[in-house]
RNA sequence: GGCCCCGUGGCGGAACAGGUAGACGCACACGACUUAAAAUCGUGAGCCCGUAAGGGCGUCCCGGUUCAAUUCCGGGCGGGGCCACCA
């Protein structure tokens, strides 16, 4: 509800504004859930899929968002994800789709495959249950190719959150260093990475992740190797485990030769902290500049040099800059300075080079689940893997599945998966993995710029005129999921000749949460508001707890439907934008939906009064030109906010200019055309808003065109400049009075008027005034002593 | 541990670009209407002293810059977010 209504603001009012405004809407419609669902209730998950658009469209509907509905698209319709599939083979083809064993994050409870994206702190992302590493065939995107790319371009998003763009940033974690490649007493090669080749002549020991290929090599057979690798594996994932994990090793009885220093020979060991996926998944350690070298050192005794001296005291490890000592020939050099000659000279003998590492790593999107596109390539005994011809897509799902045994009900089918290969006609096997879900939701936006050719994805000129997408409102959590891979898609689909830009969201809003107090009776069993309030009036105690994040195992939600029936989609629009700004969380209270009802009934009675001649006579008369000078300052005002995204404060003109014209008495004609003025100015302002009663308003005023159709209001500039303002007088910068003077009065008359002051006048007095600082329209103040 | 953000009434929050702190709303109090309550309408309100006029204090704390600091700078305290054995 919050979404869409700052959505809607927006797009209401750049109509108004006279833009050719494309507000869609769509179902991301793919996706675990629906599977989860049919488990539980026995329904087909297109069933339940469809059932569930069809009850939040009707939602959305009646909420009043001016919605293009003849663009909805469903990402589960063959006619949608027929052109994914499409997409996915140019991918192929031009290398950014690939094929590879790999280790993998296995959900135990999804039985799925998991992006590293969907990883945290080691749990699913949905399920929260620990991954499991597996070794699988799996298919990828090539994000990596972007990855500089990716970065660099983060500044030109200049209408981003500046918090996104800085998680995005971390997430590619490009650092740069020196790869190099190491003599062992084995004979084997050793390639090395590092970020701080300076510290080279402070290393004491060599370490090499426990799935490095020499780490087998070296050790296969060795008594207690085995029981090494167990130990590495049963550390692995959980938070707690991560946080004590004691840094272990094993010897591999073998050396290392220093480049550098004939006599080195660094003890080469097998590491639990080493990663194989990071770098080349074997380092130098330096324990006197790295933390978990320094650990590992203290526990295998090996020496600690120093050889970067800081400028200041600083305990060992140290890791920041200084001057580089006890270093051959890079003594006395910076830091910087000592990284560029090690990586010289090491370029210069040939065995490493300065490289850029990135921590971003490919997109694994296979799936092993029934609820998603599937993956449009075969598996032929003597072909290998065999694209799907383009003649032959869309590859539709077989409707006729089983959810009754664990696993992938996709495979389970019978015969969905037998077919012919495109290539020698033998037989052959579909692909049952399925693409995960994020693959749908990285391209739909271009898919409503043309959201019914069955051609193609999408004509490339109509995506030319609509795209990139001018303002995407969505909550933080996507930060490295769905914005990155669609900032991805979007360069893949522009090499593949789908599109001319490369950023598909020009304008990023991040919205907060929307939170509700939690209760819980006297066992600590969690209550429904409704539940609370019930047991409240019958006596039953009630604790009521913070206000958090809405959520079903807290019951602490509220049903938009029964807000809709009891206060009307007006109220609910009104009250979610009021006061909170919307990139904060929004607590949401009965009593605050009801001031937002109150206030929408006082302007139906304001407008209804008004209409049938009465005055509303009360004790505030204005001057009409006040009246008119605050509704065109309103125009103003709430244009600017709404650009802003300050729907609170745009919110909050709107009342004010409301209770001008309320208390407002009409008793002559020049009066009663400023109040008509100000209650068209006001409904015209609140029309992004509260639509519905806006229009009705409009009507009520007599007007036979719709409201909806009319250019957001022209405010009078002269109006705005002329008048007085009141400004504030400071003794020593204390106020003491205030004064009101015509706008841009000079210097010289607000002086003489702030030296009249009584309260001036009280506060100088024995005093001599040393100077008078006037700034026009502002301020006054007096310097004395 | 690293990077980043934020601390304003009883509450959500305003304050352009250093210039009258607390707009707007919620909750509250009092008054009108009512037999009464609710609803509605009106009035009030940062805190302290004072019947009032008025005065003092006040934007997490300490210090600095400035005629003037919620705003800028330094140090602390508190809350939150993201990343995290990434070499």
């Amino acid at each position: 509800v919050r979404n869409y209504t700052l959505g809607d603001v927006v797009a209401r009012y750049r109509r108004a504004q006279g833009f050719n405004v494309l507000h869609p809407m769509g179902w991301d419609a793919f996706g675990l859930p629906a599977e989860n669902a049919a488990l539980e209730r026995k329904v087909h998950p297109a069933a339940w899929t469809k059932q569930n658009i069809a009850q939040m469209a009707d939602q959305l509907k009646s909420m009043g968002l001016s919605i293009d509905w003849s663009r909805e698209v469903a990402t589960c319709e063959p006619e949608y994800y027929r052109h994914e599939q499409k997409m996915f083979l140019d991918f192929y083809k031009k290398g950014l789709a690939y094929r590879k064993e790999s280790v993998v994050n296995w959900d135990p409870v999804d039985n799925t495959v998991l992006a590293n994206e969907q990883v945290i702190d080691g749990k699913g992302w949905r399920t929260g249950a620990p991954v499991e590493r597996r070794k699988l065939n799996q298919w990828f995107l090539k994000i990596t190719h972007y990855a500089d790319d990716l970065l660099d371009a983060l500044q030109t998003l200049d209408r981003w959150p500046e918090k996104v763009r800085i998680m995005q940033e971390n997430w590619i974690g490009k650092s740069t260093g020196l790869r190099l490649r190491l003599d062992v007493s084995s004979g084997d090669k050793l390639e090395i990475f590092t970020t701080r080749p300076d510290t080279i002549f402070g290393a004491s020991f060599a370490a090499m992740a426990p799935d490095h290929p020499l780490s087998q090599k070296l050790c296969k057979g060795k008594p207690g190797f085995d029981d090494f690798i167990r130990q590495c594996q049963a550390g692995g994932t959980s938070e707690a485990a991560i946080e004590q994990a004691e840094k272990i090793g094993f010897d591999t009885g073998q050396t290392v030769q220093h480049p550098f220093l004939k006599d080195v020979k660094l003890p080469l060991y097998v590491a639990n902290f080493i990663l194989m996926d990071y770098g080349t998944g074997a380092i130098y350690g330096v324990p006197a500049h790295d933390e978990r070298d320094f650990q590992f050192a203290a526990k295998y005794k090996f020496p600690v040099k120093q050889v970067v001296k800081p400028d200041h005291d600083a305990p060992l490890p140290y890791t920041g800059d200084g001057e580089i000592v006890n270093s051959d020939f890079i003594n006395s050099l910076s830091v910087a300075d000592a990284k560029a000659a090690i990586i010289g000279k090491c370029e210069e003998a040939g065995i490493g080079e300065g490289v850029t590492q990135y921590r971003l790593r490919d997109w694994g999107i296979s799936r092993q689940r029934y609820w998603g596109c599937p993956i449009p390539m075969i598996h032929c005994r003597k072909c290998g893997v065999v694209p799907v011809k383009e003649s032959d897509l869309p590859v539709t799902l077989p409707p006729d599945v089983t959810f009754d045994k664990p696993g992938n009900p996709i495979a389970h089918h019978p015969t969905w998966k037998n077919t012919t290969c495109p290539t020698c006609g033998g037989a052959a096997e579909r692909e049952t993995d399925t693409f995960d879900t994020f693959f749908e939701s990285s391209w739909y936006f271009a898919r409503y710029c043309d959201a019914h050719n069955d051609k193609e994805a999408f004509a490339r000129d109509k995506a030319k005129y609509w795209l990139p997408v001018d303002q995407y409102i969505g909550g933080v959590e996507h930060a490295v999921l769905h914005l990155l891979y669609s900032r991805f898609f979007t360069r893949a689909l522009k090499d593949c000749g789908y599109l001319d830009i490369k950023e598909p969201f020009t304008g990023l809003f991040t919205q907060g949460m929307v939170t509700h107090e939690t209760y819980q009776d006297a066992e600590g069993k969690w209550l429904y508001p409704y539940e609370a309030k019930t047991y409240k009036d019958g006596g039953k105690a009630v604790t009521t707890g913070p206000s958090v994040k809405m959520s079903k195992s807290k019951k602490n939600t509220v049903d938009p439907q029964d807000i809709l029936d009891t206060y009307g989609a007006d109220a609910a629009r009104l009250f979610i934008l009021s006061d909170s700004p919307p990139e904060r969380d929004l607590e949401w209270t009965e009593a605050g939906v009801e001031g937002a009802w109150r206030f929408i009934n006082r302007v139906h009675a304001l407008v209804t009064e008004f209409v049938a001649g009465g005055n509303m006579e009360s004790a505030k008369p204005d001057s009409a030109k006040n009246l008119r000078q605050v509704a065109h300052k309103t125009i103003v005002g709430v244009a600017t906010d709404i650009e802003a995204f300050h729907m609170n404060k745009a919110v909050a003109k709107v009342r004010e200019l409301f209770n001008a014209v309320y208390g407002f008495a009409a008793n002559d004609n020049e009066a009663r055309d400023a109040k008509r003025e100000a209650i068209e100015i006001l409904i015209r302002c609140m029309n992004p808003f509260i639509p519905h009663l806006a229009e009705e308003m409009w009507a009520a005023l007599g007007h036979k065109t719709l409201l909806v159709d009319e250019k957001w209001p022209v405010a009078d500039q002269s109006l705005l400049a002329e008048g007085t303002v009141t400004i504030g007088v400071q003794v020593n910068g204390k106020l003491r009075a205030q004064i009101t003077l015509p706008r841009d009065a000079d210097q010289k008359a607000a002086e003489t008027a702030a030296l009249a002051e009584a309260g001036v006048k009280n506060a100088i007095e024995g005093k001599t005034v040393k100077k008078v600082i006037v700034v026009p329209n502002r301020i006054v103040n007096v310097v004395a002593g």
